[in-house]
RNA sequence: GGGCACGUAGCUCAGUGGGAGAGCACUACAUUGACAUUGUAGGGGUCGGCAGUUCAAUCCUGCCCGUGCCCA
C-alpha cells in the first residue's frame, strides 16, 4: 500500500542513484536509431545551481527524456567551463585570506592550486544537475581544459592563424584595471551614472590670451591629448584650424585640427583628442596621424608620460588634482552636471579603460558572415524567432574579437617569440622551435606568450569539441550537427553567435538547428534575481521544500515563449499539490485493484466512459507531441496537467467509482482501463515528473509484478491510433458532464444543502436523451445528489426550479426550500445575459454585409447560435412565468 | 538616441480575425468517502488609450501612454 503522500526527499536521490548506476542515459553511437543531439551549455565550474540553470536544464532534459521515450538515441552532452577569470578569482581570493598571493607562488604552482580546487569544489554544479532529475550522458562529461579539448583549442588557433582569422594588433582594448586584463566588448557593461563635464580653456599658441574652450568628462586624460578637433563647417573655429593650443599644466602643443567627429551641437564644439584613451579619438587620431600618448599603467595610475607631481597618481586623484589646478590658473570654465554612460567590468565592477595594448583578435567579422547566412536562410531557427533581429543586429556590426587575456587559468596562447620577438604560432613548443629553426636557421630559445584565451574561445568549440573534433569519431559523426540548443538570451552573443561561426568555420555546416532561447527567471515581483538585492530564490530551497517534481513542472507551466517568468513560491505549492493529487489516484487505483493488465487493449472496451476516457487521453498525448515539438513546453504541461486532475481524477475516477464494488465483465472492464490509464498518465508525465512517476511505476507495477520493467525513461512513449478517438463518446459523456454540472449549480444557486437529496423531473426530452438517463441514471443520480430521475411532460409543480439542457427542461421541485425571489433572480439574470446575446446576434445577421462577405459557416454558425439561446430563453422564461404563478 | 518585447480577472499568466480563458487568491457550502496538499459552486475583465483596415478587431496596421530589456 502507498504511503499517504509522495516523500520527495530521500526517494529522488534513491532513484537518481538506481537511474544513474545503470549507465541508461547514455547515447548509443552504435545503435541504428537516428540521433537526437544536445548541447548542455556547460556551467560554470565555480557555480552552482541557480534558477536560470533550473529552467534551462529542466527544459533540456524533458527534451531528451521524450525523444528517448520515442525512440531516439538521444545525447545530452554534459560539462563544466573553466571560466578563465571567475574560476582565477576565486582562487586569487583563498589566497588572499591566507595573505598569500598568485605572484608569491608563480605561475605553476598557482595553477596547481587551481586545478586542485577544480577537483575538490568543481563538482557542485554537476551533484546539484542530478538533484534535478537531469540525464545527460554522464560517462560523456567534459571540461573545457581537458586534453581533448584543449588541444581542439590549439588546433583551432594555429588554423585561424594561418588563414589570417587570428591576428595581433595593437589597439585600444577594455581594460580592467583591477584583474589587469583585456575583456572583450561583451564583458563590459554600460551604466548610466551622475557626473560633470568640465568646460577648460586651452591657451592658443602666440594669440596673447586667447584660448579655446573644451568640454570633457574626463579631464585626468588631457596629458594624453594630442589635438583638439572642431567641425570643418563650425564657423566659430575655422580660423584657429591649423593653430596650436597649449595643454595646461603639461604645457604641451597640440595642433587644432577639423574633423567631423566633433559635434557644433555640443558644448563648446570643440573637443579635445586622446587617442591612446578614447575609441572614438583613437579613430580620429588614426585618420589624422596623431600619435597616442597613453598616461596611465595597467592600474590606471598615471604614469610617466604625465607631469612631475602627478605620477604615480591613481586616476581619480589625479581629476581632482588637475581640476584645482584648472582652478588656480583661471581656465577651468564651467562645470555642467550631466548623465554619462559608462564602462564597468562585469567581473570586477570597476571602470573600465579603453588602453593602448598588444592582443590578439579574431576576425570576427569575416566569420560572421557565414554565419549570417546560416540564419538567414533558415538552416538555424531561433525560437521565439524574434531573438533573430537581436542575432543579426549584433553580428551584421561585429567588433574585432579580443580573444587574449592577461590570466593564467585558461588555455594558453600556442604562440612563441624569438629573440627579435617574431612570432612562431604552432601546436606545441616543438612545432613552434622547428619553424624558428628554419627562420634563424638554428635552434633559439623561445619564449611562449603569457596570456590566454578567452573562456568563450574554447566554448565556442563545444559542439564539436566535446565530440572527438578534429577526430573524425562515430560520435562526431552521428551527433553533428546537433537538434537544439537551448539557453538564454544573454548569452547569444557569448556563446551562441561564436558556435555558429566556429562550426561553420571548422564542421563547414551549423552545430544545432534550432536555437531555443528560454525566459529569464526573475523574483514574484518580476525584479531580476541579484545576490545584492537579495531576493534569489534558490532552487535547491524549493527542491528541498516541494521536491523536485514540483519545480521542474512548476518552470516547464510557466516556460511561455517570449515572456519572463515570475517565479512565485505559491506556484511551486500548486504544483507541489498536482502530484498529490495524482499520488491519491493511484492509491485509490492500488485500493481498488485496478493496475495495467498486460495484453490490455484500448480498442476493444465497449463501455462508454471508458470510449471516453481513452479519447481524451489520446487527445492529450497529441497536445502534448505537438506542444513539445514546437517548444510550447507550457502547453504541454497545462494539457497532462487538465487531463490527470481535470478529467480522470474530476470525472473519470467519479463515474466508475461504484462500479468498482461490483464483479462482472463491467466492472472487470472499467478496472482494466483505469489500470492502464495510470500506467499512460505515469509515461506520459515521466518527462515532466520524473520521481514520482518513477515511484509510482517501482511500486506498483514492478513490486506488484503489474508490469512496466526498467525504468519508466526506458519505455515507449505511447502512440494511440488515430481510431481509438470516439467522438460519440465525447459528446455522450460531455452531455453527462454538462447534465450533472447543472444541476449541481442549480442547488448551489439555491442553497440546496449538499446533504439534500432531490426529485429530478425532465420534461421535453427527446428519444437520445431518454436513452442516455436511462443509461447513465446511476452515475448522475450519486453525482448530483439525486433520489430519483422521473421522464414526466406534466407543467411543473409549484415551487420548484427550471433549468435546461439541450432541449431538455430539468425541474427540480423544492418547495419547502426554495427561496422563490432568490431563484426569480436566477432565472431573470440568465434570461437577460440571454437576450442581450440574441440581440448582438441579430445585429450581425441583420448586417447584408456581413450576409454577403462572411463565409457561410460562420452565417449558419451565428444562426445556430441565435436559435439555441432563443430556444434557452423560452424555456427559462417559461420557468419564470410558472414561479410567477406559484 | 536606436531597437526589441510586453500591457487580458485582485495576482501570475495562456489564447484567438467571428461565442473572453486557466491557476492562485476571494466568497458560499461540504469533513472521517484515494485526496483539506480535497470536493462542489460562485463573483469578478469597456482584453492600456485613440484612430485606421475589415462585413466583423482583444487579435492586423499606425500613433500615444505605461513597463521591462538590449544596443549606442
Amino acid at each position: 500500500m502507498l504511503e499517504k503522500t509522495f516523500q520527495h526527499g530521500a526517494l529522488e536521490e534513491e532513484h537518481y542513484k538506481k537511474w544513474e548506476n545503470s549507465a541508461s542515459f547514455a547515447a548509443k553511437p552504435e545503435s541504428n536509431n537516428a540521433p537526437y543531439a544536445v548541447m548542455m551549455p556547460p556551467p560554470n565550474v565555480t557555480g552552482s545551481l541557480h534558477m536560470g540553470h533550473a529552467l534551462n536544464m529542466t527544459l533540456q532534459d524533458i527534451l531528451t527524456r521524450y525523444k528517448r521515450m520515442k525512440g531516439f538515441d538521444a545525447l545530452w552532452q554534459p560539462g563544466t567551463d573553466h571560466a578563465g577569470i571567475a574560476t582565477q578569482m576565486v582562487v586569487e581570493r583563498q589566497l588572499d585570506e591566507k595573505g598569500t598571493s598568485r605572484r608569491d607562488l608563480g605561475r605553476e604552482e598557482f595553477l596547481n592550486k587551481v586545478w586542485e580546487w577544480k577537483e575538490e569544489s568543481g563538482g557542485t554544479i554537476v551533484r546539484q544537475l542530478r538533484r534535478l532529475g537531469a540525464t545527460p550522458d554522464w560517462d560523456r562529461e567534459r571540461f573545457t581544459m581537458d586534453d581533448g579539448l584543449s588541444a581542439a583549442v590549439r588546433k583551432v588557433f594555429v588554423q585561424l592563424y594561418k588563414e589570417g582569422l587570428i591576428y595581433r594588433d595593437k589597439r585600444l582594448v577594455n581594460w580592467d584595471p583591477k584583474l589587469l586584463t583585456a575583456i572583450s566588448d561583451l564583458e563590459v557593461e554600460q551604466r548610466e551614472n551622475k557626473g560633470s563635464m568640465w568646460h577648460i580653456d586651452y591657451p592658443i599658441e602666440g594669440e596673447q590670451a586667447q584660448t579655446i574652450r573644451i568640454a570633457t568628462t574626463r579631464p585626468e586624460t588631457m596629458f594624453g591629448d594630442t589635438a583638439i578637433a572642431v567641425h570643418p563647417d563650425d564657423e566659430r573655429y575655422k580660423h584657429l584650424v591649423g593653430k596650436y593650443a597649449m595643454i595646461p599644466i603639461a604645457n604641451r602643443l597640440i595642433p587644432i585640427i577639423a574633423d567631423e567627429h566633433s559635434d557644433p551641437e555640443k558644448g563648446s564644439g570643440a573637443v579635445k583628442i586622446t587617442p591612446a584613451h578614447d575609441f572614438n579619438d583613437f579613430e580620429v587620431g588614426k585618420r589624422h596621424d596623431l600619435p597616442m600618448v597613453n598616461v596611465f599603467d595597467i592600474h590606471a595610475h598615471m604614469n610617466e608620460n604625465a607631469p612631475d607631481g602627478y605620477q604615480g597618481m591613481d586616476r581619480y586623484a589625479a581629476r581632482k588634482k588637475i581640476l584645482e589646478e584648472l582652478e588656480n590658473l583661471d581656465l577651468l570654465a564651467d562645470e555642467e552636471s550631466v548623465v554619462n554612460s559608462m564602462p564597468y567590468g562585469d567581473r570586477s565592477g570597476v571602470v573600465i579603460e579603453p588602453y593602448l595594448t598588444d592582443q590578439w583578435y579574431v576576425d570576427a567579422q569575416t566569420m560572421a558572415k557565414p554565419a549570417i547566412a546560416a540564419v538567414k536562410e533558415d538552416k538555424i531557427k531561433f525560437v521565439p524567432k524574434t531573438w533573430e533581429n537581436t542575432y543579426f543586429a549584433w553580428m551584421e556590426n561585429i567588433q574585432p574579437w579580443c580573444i587574449s587575456r592577461q590570466l593564467w587559468w585558461g588555455h594558453r596562447i600556442p604562440a612563441w617569440y624569438g629573440p627579435d620577438n617574431d612570432v612562431f604560432v604552432g601546436a606545441d613548443e616543438a612545432d613552434a622551435l622547428a619553424q624558428a629553426r628554419e627562420k634563424y636557421g638554428e635552434d633559439v630559445e623561445l619564449r611562449q606568450d603569457e596570456d590566454v584565451l578567452d573562456t568563450w574561445f574554447s566554448s565556442a568549440l563545444w559542439p564539436f569539441s566535446t565530440i572527438g573534433w578534429p577526430d573524425e569519431t562515430p560520435e562526431l559523426k552521428k551527433y553533428y550537427p546537433g537538434d537544439v540548443l537551448i539557453t538564454g538570451f544573454d548569452i547569444i552573443f557569448f556563446w551562441v553567435a561564436r558556435m555558429i561561426m566556429m562550426g561553420m568555420h571548422f564542421m563547414d555546416d551549423i552545430p544545432f538547428d534550432t536555437v531555443y532561447i528560454h525566459a529569464l527567471v526573475r523574483d514574484s515581483k518580476g525584479q531580476k534575481m541579484s545576490k545584492s538585492k537579495g531576493n534569489v530564490i534558490d532552487p535547491l530551497e524549493l527542491i528541498e521544500k516541494y521536491g523536485t517534481d514540483a519545480l521542474r513542472f512548476t518552470l516547464t507551466a510557466m516556460a511561455a515563449q517570449g515572456r519572463d517568468i515570475k517565479l512565485s513560491e505559491e506556484r511551486v505549492e500548486g504544483y507541489r499539490n498536482f502530484g498529490t493529487k495524482l499520488w491519491n489516484a493511484a492509491r485509490y487505483c492500488e485500493m481498488n485493484n485496478c493496475m495495467p493488465q498486460p495484453g490490455f487493449d484500448p480498442s476493444s472496451v465497449s463501455y462508454t466512459p471508458n470510449k471516453w476516457i481513452i479519447t481524451e487521453l489520446a487527445r492529450t498525448e497529441q497536445a502534448i507531441e505537438q506542444a513539445l515539438d514546437s517548444y510550447k513546453f507550457n502547453d504541454a504541461a497545462q494539457a497532462i496537467y487538465q487531463f490527470v486532475w481535470g478529467s480522470f481524477c474530476d470525472w473519470y475516477l467519479e463515474f466508475t467509482k461504484p462500479v468498482l464494488s461490483e464483479e462482472g465483465d463491467k466492472a472487470d472492464e472499467i478496472r482494466q482501463t483505469t489500470g492502464w490509464l495510470l500506467s499512460q498518465i505515469v509515461t506520459l508525465l515521466n518527462p515532466f515528473m520524473p520521481y514520482i512517476t518513477e515511484e509510482l511505476s517501482e511500486k506498483l507495477f514492478e513490486e506488484q509484478g503489474n508490469g512496466a520493467e526498467g525504468f519508466v525513461f526506458q519505455q515507449q512513449w505511447p502512440e494511440y491510433a488515430e481510431s481509438l478517438q470516439d467522438q460519440d463518446a465525447t459528446d455522450e459523456m460531455g452531455w453527462v458532464m454538462q447534465f450533472i454540472s447543472e444541476i449541481r449549480s442549480v442547488r448551489s444557486d439555491m442553497n440546496v444543502p449538499a446533504g439534500a437529496k432531490l426529485s429530478l423531473i425532465v420534461k421535453d426530452s427527446a428519444a437520445q436523451t431518454q436513452e442516455r438517463l436511462n443509461l447513465y441514471e446511476e452515475i448522475i443520480s450519486r453525482m448530483a445528489r439525486l433520489q430519483s430521475i422521473e421522464i414526466k411532460e406534466d407543467a411543473a409543480p409549484a415551487g420548484a426550479i427550471q433549468t435546461v439542457v439541450g432541449e431538455a427542461t430539468l425541474i427540480l421541485p423544492i418547495a419547502d426550500i426554495i427561496d422563490l425571489d432568490k431563484e426569480r433572480a436566477r432565472l431573470e439574470k440568465e434570461i437577460e445575459k440571454l437576450s442581450s446575446d440574441i440581440k448582438k446576434i441579430d445585429q450581425k445577421l441583420g448586417n447584408k454585409k456581413f450576409l454577403d462577405n462572411a463565409p457561410d459557416e460562420i452565417v449558419n454558425e451565428q444562426h445556430t447560435r441565435k436559435s439555441n439561446a432563443e430556444k434557452l430563453r423560452d424555456k427559462l422564461s417559461a420557468a419564470l412565468k410558472q414561479l410567477e404563478v406559484a
